[in-house]
Parts: structure tokens; C-alpha cells; sequence
DNA sequence: TTAATCACG
DNA sequence: ACGTACGTGATTAAC
């Protein structure tokens, strides 16, 4: 007997996208290209060669216009579009497949059914073949036969279907799921079936009647309802079996089945792809002298049967997410041909022990500051791999297990171990060793890696050195007064009860004034206010909108006050009382290498938005308290601004910075041709927002909407911007095309952010990415230079013993807890290193403020 | 889980 | 003709 594997390809790598793409991150290769769905698809092809061991082999797919679509529009509607992060892979299924030795087949108008059911018809005709057709699609049983089985795919297993088991399972033939489509239909095709009758009265009028032309003849016999709904709807059974019904003489160029017949794979040709796509545990399988993962370990009871090595990887697994809560589980060490797990109690000793090595890790920060906790101080870390990966990578995670599975380190995720609260089982044990295993093996690759990218210095100089610079401001922590905050929820409860009531009086209904849907039906529909705009759910109820009908009808003002006291209960006030510790303090979790331009982040609170715009919203800022004596706030003046003078080379800005003019009234008396004592105030705030827009690639229209003037009024300010500073225009056209040829932007320091959105088939995403290359050098030389300033005044405070604390970064402000002392030393020190530590064309320049509580700060 | 909204630079 | 400003995080409603 000969065997042969029949593949649904469109199938296969839908699922594959989707079963991780609904994740969050897509895997991608450093290029940015994202590479999720054939990860996936080039386990599930070994997975098969494996399991079934076919001697011919055949995969189908969907390409082009679809004969069913052409002749009833609506077949397959309300699907959504693929995505162009899916649509871009696909064609390298195609050419993965023929390296791998395994022929494909497309041919339009046909669907993979068709391909596959054209082949199964080959194999009936052919007594020495026996076959198996691969999918999760349902439809594909119409193809099971004595010869034929299916392997029925399922979210995590799957079904093997014969004849026997089908009818066991069906209680029909299996030709008969046609007649089961044409009854009941197919939501995910839109195959409209019967209108009311479902699966199981399909199934028992099958059974009875065998067919659904066997049913039409028999209609006098049913009763009632099902009756009636079969007679309505008799046109559209049929046409829906026409449409469920598999096409099987699909012209294509195989005449015999020895046309599909399995062969070598290439074995060059598959693993150059794998590289490019970066597929290095597929590679190593591919390599007979590939390195086998070595997953033994011993777990130490002393210190000395420590291997002796210049170099160490060590990883920290907690029991929770927020590390500042959470508890130490064990930690793992690996060197050259060893691994160890380390229980809790000789961390201490072993991390002792190995200080003055060269030593990796993932994620430095966390383990500084949980093991501060514990009283362990962490030695310093040469290489943090998850710092390392980010700059590299596009992308970060803080688990581990993204970089580490798709290496071939089958390690769980950490998500899915606190899930299951445990503890310390021995697969997490084993799971933890493989950790340091893995940061060990990777580190030269990675290292080498980075260094290719340019970043080699950004890493050692600031990203390496900022990491214990934020693990000491995330346990210093700020303190926060509780009473403070409880008093405003008090005053703010008032508010929102009396705001309630006024407004269910004013809508004369009761309803969830927090719904945006409730109230823009009770806004637009209810009081027949003008203007509603709407979106995907509904009217738009946002500031913007509001504002404009704001004089209309009294709700208005009342819908504003509702929404921003409540923003200010919830998120604010209730919302940081649950983040103040035992210590009185609220701890902060700043994200090194999240944000994509370089930034910092600020999360479980988030302190980098506290408000301070709105004066009510303003207030809270009280309730933060220095624990010496006084907060010092210093923040860069314009510094996005500055280093757009310097990237961008034009003189004009460049004089305005040097002389400290102040840069939007300058802007608006070159604008309007006028002196710099005649700008009003309006004159200066919209030269305010043509400057801001243009960092951000704004468009006319864009502007016009921000400033409520014309689109037209708009662009002749852009225009006019252009006209004074030719530099900045020429930096904007340089920057794209740079882009465009790069795939990536850099900022001073050579980040480099990669920019796919400008390989989009789609002009709104290009237009998206170019945008983003506007502003990312600026954006992120601007944290690069503050990221740079902190760790140099951090230096500096320890060399001068001084013990004040730096405490908050927010962007372009550094914050302080100043001990009265040091008061002068301490401004001394930090204005002058935030203003020389970097040299540009133009001079940086920092303002510094005090207060006896964060409010009073400026 | 996603969308809408709003807080910050 | 189309859609329209960069980078974040938290909360709420609604599926």
C-alpha cells in the first residue's frame, strides 16, 4: 500500500497565526518581519512527516478569485480581511514547503478543498493508495472514504475519521455532511442552510431520510415548524449544497500520483531560509552537529560543588508578576558544562561566591530589587539578555520564555505558572534551570548580534548602568499620604453623587453615565443633540466632541465634570491608595526597554501621569511627600525641540536656542512677519501646536481639526513653517527616505527602531510608519540623553556620598528627595550634568524647582 | 479580550 | 478618493 498525506496549507497557517497572534506580541525577526504563522506551520509539516511517515505527500491552498464567491457574492462574507502580518508570510510557506521536499498546489478559482478533493478522487481511482487528509476544516469529511481517512484537527489534539467512526460519531454517511451544510448551514462561510433548523434536526432528518433530496420527497411526512422552514427555505438548501458540495477535477498539471511524491528536502536552501527568518532551533534540526540542549542539572546543598568559571548565568524565578510583592522561588546557575538549581536558602552564598565573575542574566533590575527584599544585595551583571533583546529584537518581553521556547528551551510561561500557584514543582524547577541554561548558551550570539547592530556601546554605557540606577528609584519608592487622598475621595464622592443626580434629572432617565454607549444614545438619540459622529460601537461621546456642544444643552457640562472627577476617583485616588506598601510608600515598576523610541515606562502605578494640566486633577499631587525634607523637580526646557535644531541642522532654530529665545513666540513673529513683542497670546499657542505637529508629521488637516481653523489656514502655517526653517523640511525628507532604505531609524546614540509599517501594502500604514520615522530620532535621542543623565548623576551622588534620592523620571524631568544639606550640592550636580551630557549644536538648558510636596514643585 | 476614554510627556 | 499627530498606562463597559 502506498500512503499519502493530503494538506490543507491555508488552513494550517491560519491556525498557526492565530494561535498566537491573539497573544499580544507577534514573533518577528530582528528585521521586523513577522514570522509567527510559519513558526507554527513548520512544527505542525514535521509533526505530520512525523506521524504519518507519507510516501507522497501534497499541500493545498486558496490563491486568487474563488469560483463560489463569483457566483453568489455573498459566500465567505463578514470574514475579515487576512491581515497583512499573516499575508506577508505566506509566501514563504510556499517556498519553505519546496525546500522541504513536499509539493504545493493553488490554482484560482479553486479553494484547497477543491485541490484536495480533486487528489482524493486520484486515490479512489487508484486501489494501491491509502490516504489521509489533514485540517481542522469540517467540510473535508465529505472526502472520507474506505480509502481515505481524515485527521480532524482540534485546538489541541485531534480526531482520526474513518467511515466507522464517522458514522458512529454522525450517525450519516460521511458524503452526507454535504446535506448537513445544506440544512444547517455554515456561519464561518455564510452558508445560509435552513433558516431554523440547526445541526441536530439536520443530523435526525438525514438519518431518516438519507439525503436531502430524500427529505424534499418525504416533506408531507414532517410536521410542524421544521415543516414549514424547509419548504420557505428549499431554493437556499440547495444552493447551499451546491456551495458545501468539494469540486474534484481541479485541472491541475498531475496526471499520476507519482507526481506528488515525497522527496529530500534541501537541505542549503532550508536553512538559509530559517536564517533569514531566524529560526534557530529549526536550524539546529536540521544540522546533524547541532548542539543538544543539555537539560541535566544538580541541585547544590553546598556551595562548593560549584564548578569553578569565569563566567556565570544566573536567573531569579518569583512567585508573581509585580516584584515588589512578590517571593523568591529558587534561582538557577549555569556555566560552561554545568547547571544548578539553587534553593532559596544558599542564594545569598552562591551569588557571593560568584561577584566577581563575568555573569548574564535576564532582567537585572527585578533581581536587584527582589533580592533586596530578602536582605541579599545582587552582585553586578555584565550582560542582561532581556535589555540585550529588546534593543536587538523590536520588541520586548519580560518573561523569558518568548526568547527562550522558540530556541527549543520548552520552558512554560510564567503567566501560566502563577496562574496555577504550584509552587515549587519539579518542572519548575527543571523549567528555571533551563532558564540560566539558555541565557548562557545564547550569549555570544547575542552579544555578537548586537554589536553588528551598532548598539554595543548604547547597551554598556547607558542601558547596562541604568538598570541598577532604576532598581534603587523603584526601592527608594515615594511616599504618599493616605489621608490626603482619602479626604479628596470624600469631596470627590459629594461631586459625583450631586453630578449623578443632576444628570438623570437633565436626561430625565436613570442610565451608566460611564457607558460611552448608554450616554451617546441618551445624548443624540434621547435629546436630539447635533453631531454625533459615530464609531464602531456607537456615537462618539469623547472631550472633543463634547466640547463643541458644549453651550447646546446643560448636560454637557455636567457629562465633563462627571467624567473627569470620576477619572480622577477611580484611577487616581482609589486607584493609588491600593499601590501604598506597609512602608507608606508607593513603589513604581519603571519599563526600561518597552517603549519602542527608548523611553521609559512606568507601570503598577503608573507615576509618569499623574495629572497636573487641570488644577482639581492638579491637587493630588499634594498627597506625594519627600521623605527628607523637599522635592526637587528639574526638567529639560524644550529638549525635543532642541534636538530637532541640532539633528536637523537648520541654523534659524539653532540661533533661537543659542540666544534663549523663547522658541514658539519667535516662531509666531517669523510666521506672522511680526516683532516678537507684537505676538498675543493666541499668535504664540498655535505656533505652539505647528510646532508640535510637525515633530509628530502632522497633516493640514490634522492641524486644522487641533486648532479649529480650516485644513487650508492650516497647511498655509506648515507651509509658511517650512519656508523659515528649510533645515527641518529637508531633516523630514532625509529622515523618510532614510527609512524607507533602512527599514529602521537611529537616534544619536544609534538606537535603531525598525519600522515594518513602511513595507505595508496599505498607504494609511506607510503613512503611519513614516510619521513614526519622523519622530522616533527625536523622540528617542531625547530619552537617550536623559537615560544617559540619570545614570551620571546617579554615579556622582554615590562618589559624593550624598543622600538625597533620585526618585521619579517622568520623560523630561528628573525628580528628587533632597535632604535641606545637600540642597545646593545636589541642584549643583544634577543641572549640570542633565545640561553637559551630551554636547549639541545647541544648548540644552534645565529649570529646577522646589516644593515640600510634588505640588508645590513648580 | 477589545474598544473607548482620558491621564501624562 | 481616503484618512489624517508621536510615545505611553489604567479604568470601565461590553462582548
Amino acid at each position: 500500500m502506498k500512503k499519502i498525506i493530503l494538506v490543507d496549507g491555508n488552513n494550517l497557517i491560519f491556525r498557526s497565526y492565530y494561535a498566537t497572534a491573539y497573544s499580544g506580541n507577534l514573533l518577528k525577526n530582528s528585521k521586523g518581519f513577522p514570522t509567527n504563522a510559519l513558526y507554527g506551520f513548520i512544527g505542525m509539516m514535521h509533526k505530520i512527516l512525523e506521524e504519518e511517515k507519507p510516501e507522497y505527500i501534497a499541500v493545498a491552498f486558496d490563491i486568487g478569485k474563488n469560483f463560489r464567491k463569483e457566483k453568489y457574492s455573498f459566500y465567505k462574507e463578514g470574514r475579515k480581511k487576512t491581515p497583512d502580518e499573516l499575508h506577508m508570510q505566506e509566501p514563504y510557506a510556499r517556498k519553505i514547503l519546496k525546500a522541504m521536499g513536499i509539493p504545493y498546489f493553488e490554482l484560482a478559482p479553486y479553494e484547497a478543498d477543491d485541490i484536495i478533493g480533486t487528489f482524493a478522487k486520484m486515490v479512489e481511482e487508484d486501489p494501491d493508495f491509502i490516504g489521509t487528509i489533514v485540517s481542522s476544516d469540517r467540510d473535508l469529511l465529505q472526502l472520507v472514504s474506505p480509502q481515505l481517512e481524515m485527521k480532524l484537527l482540534k485546538q489541541k489534539d485531534f480526531i482520526r475519521y474513518n467511515v466507522e467512526n464517522f458514522q458512529k460519531d454522525y450517525g450519516i454517511d460521511p458524503i452526507k455532511i454535504i446535506d448537513l451544510k445544506a440544512l444547517a448551514g455554515d456561519v464561518s462561510d455564510n452558508i445560509p442552510g435552513v433558516r431554523g433548523i440547526g445541526e441536530k434536526t439536520a443530523l435526525s432528518l438525514l438519518q431518516k431520510y438519507g439525503s436531502l433530496e430524500g427529505i424534499y420527497e418525504h416533506i408531507d411526512e414532517i410536521k410542524g415548524k421544521t415543516k414549514e422552514k424547509l419548504e420557505t427555505d428549499k431554493e437556499n438548501a440547495f444552493m447551499s449544497k451546491e456551495i458545501a458540495t468539494i469540486y474534484k477535477d481541479v485541472p491541475l498539471e498531475v496526471h499520476d500520483l507519482e507526481d506528488i511524491k515525497y522527496t529530500k528536502e534541501n537541505t542549503d536552501e532550508l536553512y538559509s531560509i530559517y536564517e533569514e527568518l531566524e529560526f534557530y532551533s529549526y536550524m539546529k534540526g536540521l544540522k546533524q552537529e547541532s548542539v543538544e540542549i543539555n537539560t541535566q542539572y544538580k541541585e547544590i546543598h553546598d556551595v562548593s560543588e560549584i564548578k569553578e568559571s569565569n563566567e556565570y548565568a544566573f536567573y531569579l524565578e518569583l512567585d508573581g508578576a509585580n516584584y515588589h510583592m512578590s517571593s523568591i522561588l529558587g534561582m538557577s546557575l549555569a556555566c560552561q558544562d554545568e547547571s544548578y538549581f539553587i534553593s532559596k536558602d544558599l542564594i545569598e552564598e552562591v551569588l557571593e561566591k560568584i561577584q566577581d565573575k563575568v555573569l548574564y542574566t535576564f532582567d537585572w533590575k527585578k533581581n536587584i530589587v527582589s533580592l533586596h527584599r530578602v536582605g541579599i544585595s545582587c552582585p553586578v551583571v555584565n550582560t542582561d539578555l532581556m535589555i540585550l533583546y529588546a534593543l536587538i529584537q523590536d520588541g520586548s518581553k519580560d518573561d523569558i520564555a518568548y526568547y527562550a521556547v522558540p530556541s527549543g528551551y520548552s520552558v512554560d510561561f510564567l503567566d501560566n505558572v502563577w496562574k496555577k500557584k504550584e509552587g515549587l514543582t519539579e518542572k519548575l524547577k527543571q523549567d528555571i534551570v533551563l532558564k540560566s541554561r539558555f541565557i548562557f548558551d545564547q550569549r555570544d550570539r547575542a552579544i555578537l548580534d548586537l554589536k553588528r547592530d551598532g548598539m554595543y556601546d548604547l547597551f554598556l554605557n547607558i542601558e547596562m548602568p541604568l538598570a541598577p540606577v532604576l532598581a534603587d528609584m523603584e526601592i527608594e519608592g515615594v511616599k504618599v499620604d493616605k489621608n490626603i487622598l482619602n479626604e479628596m475621595k470624600d469631596e470627590m464622592k459629594g461631586k459625583i453623587d450631586v453630578l449623578t443626580k443632576e444628570i438623570y434629572e437633565l436626561a430625565g432617565i436613570e442610565f451608566n453615565i460611564s457607558s460611552p454607549k448608554q450616554l451617546g444614545e441618551i445624548l443624540f438619540d434621547k435629546l436630539g443633540l447635533p453631531g454625533g459622529k459615530k464609531n464602531k460601537s456607537g456615537y462618539k461621546t469623547d472631550a472633543k466632541v463634547m466640547h463643541k456642544l458644549l453651550g447646546i444643552h446643560p448636560i454637557i457640562q455636567k457629562v465633563l465634570d462627571y467624567r473627569n472627577v470620576t477619572k480622577l476617583y477611580s484611577t487616581y485616588l482609589e486607584g493609588l491608595e491600593n499601590y501604598i506598601l506597609d512602608d507608606g510608600k508607593i513603589h513604581t515598576i519603571f519599563k526600561q526597554n518597552f517603549a519602542r523610541t527608548g523611553r521609559l515606562s512606568s507601570t503598577e502605578p503608573n507615576l509618569q501621569n499623574i495629572p497636573v494640566r487641570d488644577e482639581e486633577g492638579k491637587k493630588i499631587r499634594r498627597a506625594f511627600l519627600p521623605k527628607n525634607d523637599e522635592f526637587l523637580s528639574a526638567d529639560y526646557s524644550q529638549i525635543e525641540l532642541r534636538i530637532l535644531a541640532h539633528i536637523s541642522d537648520s541654523k534659524e532654530l539653532q540661533d533661537a536656542f543659542i540666544n534663549d529665545q523663547d522658541i514658539h513666540t519667535k516662531v509666531a513673529a517669523d510666521i506672522h512677519g511680526i516683532k516678537e513683542s507684537e505676538v498675543t497670546k493666541k499668535m504664540r499657542s498655535t505656533a505652539k501646536a505647528v510646532i508640535f505637529g510637525i515633530v509628530y508629521g502632522i497633516s493640514g488637516f490634522g492641524l486644522g481639526e487641533n486648532l479649529e481653523i480650516s485644513p487650508k489656514e492650516a497647511r498655509n502655517f506648515i507651509d509658511k513653517y517650512y519656508e523659515l526653517y528649510p533645515g527641518v523640511k529637508r531633516y523630514m525628507d532625509k529622515i523618510v527616505e532614510e527609512a524607507y532604505s533602512e527599514g529602521s531609524v537611529r537616534t544619536l546614540f544609534n538606537r535603531r527602531r525598525v519600522i515594518p509599517e513602511l513595507n505595508s501594502p496599505e498607504y494609511m500604514v506607510r503613512q503611519a510608519g513614516e510619521r513614526i520615522a519622523l519622530n522616533t530620532p527625536i523622540q528617542g535621542t531625547s530619552a537617550d540623553i536623559i537615560k544617559k543623565a540619570m545614570v551620571e548623576i546617579f554615579k556622582k551622588f554615590q562618589e559624593e556620598n550624598i543622600r538625597s534620592k533620585m526618585v521619579l523620571q517622568v520623560h523630561d524631568e528628573l525628580i528628587f528627595d533632597v535632604k535641606k544639606e545637600e540642597q545646593e550640592k545636589v541642584e549643583g550636580i544634577v543641572k549640570d550634568i542633565m545640561t553637559h551630557t551630551i554636547t549639541l549644536k545647541v544648548p540644552l538648558k534645565v529649570s529646577a524647582d522646589y516644593g515640600k510636596n510634588w505640588y508645590d514643585t513648580k
